[in-house]
DNA sequence: TAAAAATACTCCATAGGTATTTTAT
DNA sequence: ATAAAATACCTATGGAGTATTTTTA
């Protein structure tokens, strides 16, 4: 499970419509249908309906969905955390 | 932000050495020492201080730790809220 | 000098793109 | 017929391996 399929998922659950979603991530439509079928696989079930009218949530996508937002708003805190105040960081790198 | 990657780091956080969290996780020492690298990178910081005595947390690693186990322990409770009961699963794939 | 991490390289898997097709309304 | 997702195909990146070198205690 990697952050940008999360973002993928939850981007995609907030506007039912993966082109929307796409558009939203800087990514191609297709490219956000791969990510989304690629968690599925990796949980093992579906996360959406499919229609020509967009995504909607499966009870397991509504059951997951909030979880994601969880660690979507944990891995931002790791990169506020990290990223240092004014160009002044702790431990530079090089 | 990918879980491998965070699980890298949390084990070696742990065990102190890369190749004890590679034996660990199931990878080679290298394929460790490239993850958290990656980490690095992504984030700007550096999360460990290196030695051959193996690998100190600094503080900036430190600080990110809890909330990269957290992130795991969620991403661990993303699968068991899918993983169905008994191969009964809600959405089956497929 | 020994034990640990880093580097160099190679290979393969997969993420992502474009073009197109399918599907359902 | 149209608007949406899926598929097919291709490419490039990068994740992972083995072998080796570097570092430092």
């Amino acid at each position: 499970m990697d952050e940008r399929v999360l973002r993928a998922f939850a981007v995609t659950a907030e506007l039912g419509r993966l082109d929307l979603a796409a558009r939203e991530l800087g990514y191609a439509q297709p490219t956000v249908s791969y990510q989304i079928r690629s968690l599925e696989n990796d949980l093992g079930v579906r996360l959406f309906l499919r229609s020509c009218n967009g995504m909607r949530l499966t009870s397991a996508g509504s059951a997951v969905l909030p979880t994601v937002r969880a660690v979507l708003l944990l891995l931002q805190s790791i990169r506020a955390t990290t990223r240092p105040v004014d160009g002044l960081r702790a431990q530079p790198i090089g």
